[in-house]
DNA sequence: CGTTCGATGCACT
DNA sequence: GTGCATCGAACGT
């Protein structure tokens, strides 16, 4: 039979993919695609940037408190999405790795877009085209940022990865240039390693593009 | 270029 | 009451 562009088979990451160390998770996601379906539309983008959150022995995990109400999601089903409200203004995207009880994450940090662009600038509030002032990777640079281009909030926290409305794809995109280095952001355990992007990529965040 | 700082909501102690 | 896994505007150099 004929098949489409629009009958490409969904490669959506099954739950084994989740249920490994987290560095080794944070690491495969580059490349991998989040897809946000709604009424509005789809909109999807590619990772390019991630960072691991590991365990109640992590300060800057939101399990190092041990659990709460806020992050019994990490102590869930690897798999599941984890939102949360941060500074009062964003919303940050993790997915859960390890195994239940274990509680970690890997927060996406970039995208680089690739389904509904015009979706989501409307969603950011940017004109509707891209322009040198605008330009298109940075439409998903920063998890706040790609969160709101998404339309991704608190209602989407909880939600199975592996199947709905909110997943992440296979679609075959090759990455080379890995890199790593300290997270962002933070302000305890600053040393760890455990940010992970596409080396040179322009929508990773983080200021200057590093290598 | 660079750095500083306010916005804004809520979980947690 | 405190402190954020942020962002972008407003400054200073």
């Amino acid at each position: 039979m004929v098949r489409t562009r629009t009958e490409i088979v969904p490669n959506v990451l099954p739950r084994a993919f989740y249920n490994r160390p987290t560095l080794t998770v944070a690491r495969a996601l580059l490349g991998k695609v989040l897809v946000h379906r709604t009424p509005e539309g789809v909109a999807s983008g590619m990772i390019v940037e991630t960072e691991a959150y590991i365990g109640e022995d992590d300060p800057a995990c939101h399990a190092a408190p041990g659990p709460t109400r806020r992050n019994a999601p990490l102590y869930g089903r690897p798999g599941m999405a984890y939102v949360y409200l941060n500074y009062g203004v964003h919303y940050l995207v993790n997915a859960v790795t390890e195994a239940e009880g274990r509680p970690a994450a890997v927060l996406i940090r970039a995208l680089e877009p690739l389904d509904g662009i015009e979706l989501m600038l409307k969603r950011r509030g940017l004109p509707l085209r891209t322009s040198a002032s605008v330009p298109r990777a940075s439409i998903c640079r920063g998890p706040g940022n790609l969160s709101r281009a998404l339309g991704i909030s608190l209602s989407e926290n909880l939600l199975d990865l592996t199947s709905g409305q909110l997943t992440m794809e296979d679609r075959g995109f090759r990455v080379t240039r890995v890199s790593r280095g300290p997270r962002i952001g933070i302000r305890v355990a600053v040393e760890r390693p455990w940010r992970f992007w596409i080396g040179g990529h322009p929508a990773v965040s983080g200021g200057r593009i590093r290598a």
